[in-house]
DNA sequence: AAGTAAAACAACCGCAAGGGG
DNA sequence: TCCCCTTGCGGTTGTTTTACT
């Protein structure tokens, strides 16, 4: 017994919506509000499936997005927050006014991708290619994540997903214990080729750069006793992160 | 101008979480 | 506590547009 189907799919519109489709479904928000998405359809007259409805609306029709070109600030943003939250597009969007976790995650696959790519990024893990593909030990987040399932080949679809998660967001995991890389202590930052959060982004020597900060010793960040704390730019990373509204 | 490839965007599908009965 | 329903999310596919030959 498989679920019921989400409507009549006999009776519905697949494809492109149509403009009188979509002041159909303007007005009837417009009048009634968001929500009740299954039974919208029916009574705004429109032969879509609920799902479809939300879609269209969230992705396309709500008054408030913002159409057009990402600018070069957002681009920044969408890799930090990337880099923090994986495909967590929900949240991502969460922190660009305006912009749909769709709109985000095409736009993700179409152009930064590439544009980390151009800077010899990994977008998935958001360390350099050659790094990333040399040094086995070292953790790396998405990568160690994706490694785990080749290796496995076992159906536990849902232990993985929590896996990248929890090795992800480390914050969510109230759990377990992070713990950085192993890294020796003693070496200087930038002979083990650790990367701060900003770096691992393509910003090297940005104003977000901490290597830097860490290099010249800075004691604000206390580097002398916790060495790697600043953990792929976790320092900062976590701040921002328990800053981010769930929608 | 026509054909083809690549890029960009919109929409669909399946799954999981959360809430209510 | 369990089951069902609704909603939301992320991955993927399909279609349209643009660039190139």
């Amino acid at each position: 017994m498989g679920r019921s189907p989400c409507c009549e799919k006999a009776h519905t519109n697949k494809g492109a919506w149509t403009k009188e489709e979509d002041d159909r479904l303007i007005a009837y928000i417009r009048a009634h509000g968001e929500g009740c998405w299954r039974s919208l359809p029916k009574a705004a007259g429109l032969l879509r499936c609920g799902k479809s409805c939300r879609l269209r609306w969230i992705n396309y029709l709500r008054p408030d997005l913002k159409r057009g070109n990402f600018t070069e600030e957002e681009d920044e943003l969408i890799i930090k927050l990337h880099n923090l939250l994986g495909n967590k597009w929900s949240l991502i969007a969460g922190r660009l006014p305006g912009r749909t976790d769709n709109e985000i995650k095409n736009y993700w696959n179409t152009h930064i991708r590439r544009k980390l790519l151009n800077r010899g990024i990994d977008p998935a893990t958001h360390r350099p290619i050659n790094e990333a593909a040399q040094d086995e030990t070292t953790i790396s987040f998405a990568a160690s994540a994706v490694k785990e399932e080749e290796k496995s080949g076992v159906g536990e679809k849902d232990t993985k997903r929590s896996v990248v998660l929890q090795e992800r967001c480390p914050d969510l995991n109230l759990e377990l214990t992070i713990s950085p890389p192993y890294q020796n202590q003693n070496e200087p930052l930038k002979k083990t080729g650790s990367l701060c959060f900003a770096c691992s982004s393509g910003l090297q020597n940005g104003k977000d750069c901490s290597c830097r900060i860490s290099s010249i010793g800075s004691s604000t960040s206390g580097s002398s006793t916790a060495p790697g704390y600043d953990f792929l730019g976790m320092k900062s990373a976590v701040l921002d992160y328990r800053s981010l509204e769930t929608k």
